[in-house]
DNA sequence: TTAGGTGCAAATGATTTGCAATAAT
DNA sequence: ATTATTGCAAATCATTTGCACCTAA
């Protein structure tokens, strides 16, 4: 299963080096589709930690990935490809995706004085999945 | 300027006992009424870390506080009183709060069948404050 | 009294950084 | 050739924890 663009283009397309600890990072990203924790990452990447750390920072930095914040302790990333949000369980971390955006129209949104501009906001649900539910 | 209600009867209605560290940790957040960390609330509460980060769990357990992820490197805390959002500055981190709730009614929304209940979300808008946007 | 809180110091855990060697363009 | 990246180890920083002492109810 071969994607129909490479990483290592996308990454080059960004004005990057497309290096290949860098490639793996997006290329497990690209492929998954849902937000990863940096020991998700590390756990398929094969290479040093400090090294991961600093292709998701450089590659959130780009915009082709995104820094989640949904878990207190660990930052978790996740491949931008859709507009979408999350539904995260208290319990256990365990993350599903949402395909709509119930966020009205971001026009609309009174923007205090002190702001010039608003480009992207951030939403995710908290609940309790079946299993923790039922423990 | 005395509260209507002071924080130690509040703590005492969550079952919990007033001590000292702990209602003053509540009497900060309840007079800024604005997310702060916990080094802005050590600052103000002269007493252990230890115990300032210790308490802010239990009010946050009990829900008098919330917990927020708006950075990705500290905890903020805010007193729970009043249903709102955050618009945040990526540059200085400033923080504004907005007073209405875009997000449409929970009800509507899909839940993936591995959820059992959705109880909560969390939005927050990023943006530039005129300060960062004109540097 | 007694369960729970506090301060202090030490431990933990995620993330960052300095540096010499190595690879991408 | 140049400039950025990698690996390794050490450093940082926020947060937690063990323990002896103290306090709210």
């Amino acid at each position: 299963m071969k994607k129909v663009t490479d990483s290592r283009a996308i990454i080059r397309s960004a004005g990057l080096k497309a290096t290949p600890v860098r490639s793996s990072v997006l290329d497990i990203l690209r492929h998954t589709k849902k937000p990863l924790s940096v020991a998700d990452v590390a756990s398929s990447v094969k290479a040093d930690v400090a090294s991961i750390y600093r292709n998701l920072n450089i590659l959130a930095e780009a915009g082709l990935i995104e820094r989640l914040m949904i878990a207190p302790d660990r930052a978790y990333f996740e491949y931008v490809h859709s507009h979408h949000h999350h539904l995260v369980c208290t319990s256990c971390g365990k993350i599903a995706e949402l395909s709509e955006c119930s966020v009205g129209n971001i026009k609309k949104l009174k923007v205090p004085n002190m702001f010039a501009q608003v480009f992207s906001h951030r939403l995710e649900f908290f609940g309790l999945c079946r299993v923790c539910h039922n423990a």
